[in-house]
DNA sequence: ATCATACGGTCATCCTACAACTGCGCAAGT
DNA sequence: ACTTGCGCAGTTGTAGGATGACCGTATGAT
């Protein structure tokens, strides 16, 4: 292939690199909402790639509402507020206030997920979350099979509140918590910590086979300020200051 | 153009029609997680479009992690759960059980959205948050301006939480329900309820005002249980019965 | 002054060619 | 018989050019 010089780094693919060099144009402001964007050509000609690779860049974008290419005019930058996707950016969870937020955010649905699905558990919803549960405790030391139980879990309950779009965001977020703390628990094992996070799961559990609302929400409450704190994430004390 | 016959329909751009079509069979089950699709090639010819058209669809799919695509080898589905974006299907919203599901969603955020600010808020906050208020109330008729200025409610309080997931996640799901809605409310006018929207958001707001999170949340929830009821959607119901 | 038309700019789509990568088979060497 | 290396076919990734569709504006005729 004939030999370009880019301005944009590393290893993922063009487009993708095209795409979140434009996106975060746009969230950092350098693009206000109801702007032109430069012409395809004139993209690819910036980042040294073919106007093809810019075209799929803008798919992407397109497709979250973030920019409304008009045949004939040119590409426009939405306002945030009308995105059709919601998407976490991997990079921005490296912060610790980041991380934070979006505990709380967990904490709250999450929450809220345990009180519908006590109240509305059936027992084939039970027998899942109980067989994530012992394939939690089946393990001895908290590794990547116990994530994937303890992900199970969560998700089972989700599922019990019988509201698809509840088990949608809560399985989103977790997994996006998930993948950004994979490697630095490598730094701090855990393993001495599994008796304690089983006994909150089953705590959970056992609210929800006694269809008890509000101990479930509770139980869940504690369990996800406790994992919080498990991976160096401080949840409560925000809450008694101002911003 | 040289002519040609497409298997799909209608308006929208070609990229988003064959995005949209495998995005169905993926949800639908058509294509299980772990599976190949057929190459570019032959989607462009199953399709009646060119490469270039399948390549911009199955970027955005890709996007979403909902594809995964390896050169040299080519590309294939992915687990539901491992999706790095969240999109809702517009069509689904026209059946009334998704509705009450995402109104139930943004009853719960909503909720902790109003505990968490009454707690946090800052007096500029209250300022923006009394200002969409003002607005609300400015017009007689529930019309295009309320509705925004209600938008702009929501949000004011979603940012004095402080936490920008939240407010991510509240403006999404409003903006989801707003679009969704915007075409069935002419059938439906509203003009004699304005004055109960406004009072219910004025009870939120006096909570908020005296910083008494309890008060905001259940004020909050009640506004949402009324505004769902307004559009036809009936929220308590569904917390005492069984799946 | 008004309206129809022409023109340039821009996105939309198509096409072809080539590069990069993978998996597999085959043949030569051990 | 086993290993190693090579090449081939298939697939995605990227480049670049050509044409159609659409928009805004300038131009010119009425």
């Amino acid at each position: 292939m004939k030999q370009r010089s880019s301005i944009i780094g590393s290893v993922e693919a063009l487009p993708h690199r095209v795409a979140s060099h434009l996106s975060r144009e746009i969230e950092g402001g350098d693009i206000i909402p109801g702007a032109r964007l430069p012409t395809e050509s004139q993209l690819a000609d910036k980042f040294g790639v073919s106007r093809n690779v810019v075209r799929e860049a803008i798919a992407q974008l397109r497709a979250d509402g973030m920019i409304e290419a008009r045949q004939g005019i040119g590409a426009f930058v939405m306002a945030p507020e009308q995105r059709t996707a919601i998407r976490i950016d991997r990079e921005a969870l490296k912060d610790q206030r980041n991380m934070e937020q979006l505990f709380e955010l967990r904490s709250i649905l999450e929450t809220e997920s345990a009180t519908f699905a006590a109240a509305r558990c059936a027992s084939d919803d039970l027998d899942a979350i109980k067989a994530a549960l012992d394939r939690m405790g089946g393990e001895e030391r908290w590794e990547d099979g116990s994530i994937e139980a303890d992900l199970l879990f969560h998700r089972a309950i989700a599922r019990a509140t019988g509201n698809s779009y509840i088990y949608t965001f809560i399985s989103f977020v977790c997994e996006q918590i998930r993948q950004s703390i994979h490697y630095a628990r490598l730094t701090n094992p855990l393993h001495d910590l599994v008796e304690v996070n089983v006994a909150e799961h089953v705590r959970i559990y056992d609210a929800l086979a006694a269809h008890d609302p509000q101990a479930a929400g509770e139980a869940m409450r504690r369990h996800i300020e406790g994992a919080a704190a498990r991976v160096g994430v401080e949840l409560t004390a925000k809450l008694n200051r101002g911003k």
